[in-house]
DNA sequence: TAAAATGTGGGGACTAGTGGGGAAAAGTGG
DNA sequence: CCACTTTTCCCCACTAGTCCCCACATTTTA
């Protein structure tokens, strides 16, 4: 299971947002959206999701700042399953934390789905573009490769 | 049993406080409620509950701090039951400490549930994310990644 | 070119959120 | 100990939001 590609989509007037046909058969046993770095919202399979789940949980309950982390991961996290058309309606405080309202972008970042408004997607890729020729430079000095 | 998401329900004139449908069939032989860190109230299922207060109990009764922690920990602790349309009265020692008179915050954290009053809620957030962002160095140095 | 699949919109049943009434229990004062 | 008052708890009603299902139109594929 390897999320690739780029994909255009509309939220609809409930809320809903497509998910891409090839990876609709990773979610049979549920999604878990949450909030992702840089304003955008992440999927991951339940599979995946139970992975990650365990080492949150492991972390000490007597110290503040583990508390916090806690609070955010799983406040953020919501359990949801695909209709039978293959969408997903988003939980109105990610929706609102990922300033998504009508152009939606999905894309596959290798493990996880990311969840993107169109605006905020289009600012993200010019700093990707930035980055990346950055990084080539490391990659052709040899400091990245292999 | 994995307590996740984030709720916003209104603590009406009786105050009572609506549980999410999901995780209601999770209190079914009971709720207990208690005085959790940083003003809020936590929510732990019965089974949970009797658990943890196995461990506490188990602490010498000779040594003065343990006796203070478990007066403080059973005292606030309140072993109720949701109603038929599952909702749970808060008892008054506990919403005081909360600051809870309207707006209410339901959180999912793991094994439990949190209840905030939302302007507390909205402040802990900030720190949250303060906090979480800190936390993602160590997950980049690998402590937590994979 | 035809057929299958996908994106988008909408309707209707159901569930859930909120408010209120009445009975039982508990607290208080005589 | 009893009577009265107050609170708590359980039940029901109403409204609004959610979820599931289906239909259509456009796109993709064979």
């Amino acid at each position: 299971m390897m999320f690739l590609g780029e994909y255009e989509y509309r939220l609809d007037q409930k809320g809903r947002v497509a998910i891409p046909p090839k990876s609709r058969g990773d979610f049979q046993d549920g999604i878990v959206v949450t909030r992702g770095y840089d304003n955008c919202i992440v999927a991951y399979t339940a599979a995946t999701w139970d992975r990650l789940a365990e080492e949150y949980a492991s972390l000490p309950g007597t110290d503040q700042g583990a508390r916090r982390v806690n609070r955010l991961v799983f406040s953020s996290a919501f359990r949801l399953n695909l209709d039978r058309l293959g969408r997903v309606g988003l939980p109105t405080p990610l929706r609102d934390y990922a300033q998504i309202d009508d152009e939606v972008v999905v894309a596959g970042v290798g493990r996880h789905l990311e969840i993107w408004s169109k605006e905020l997607w289009v600012r993200e890729r010019e700093l990707m573009e930035d980055q990346a020729s950055e990084i080539a430079q490391g990659l052709t000095s040899g400091t990245l490769s292999r």
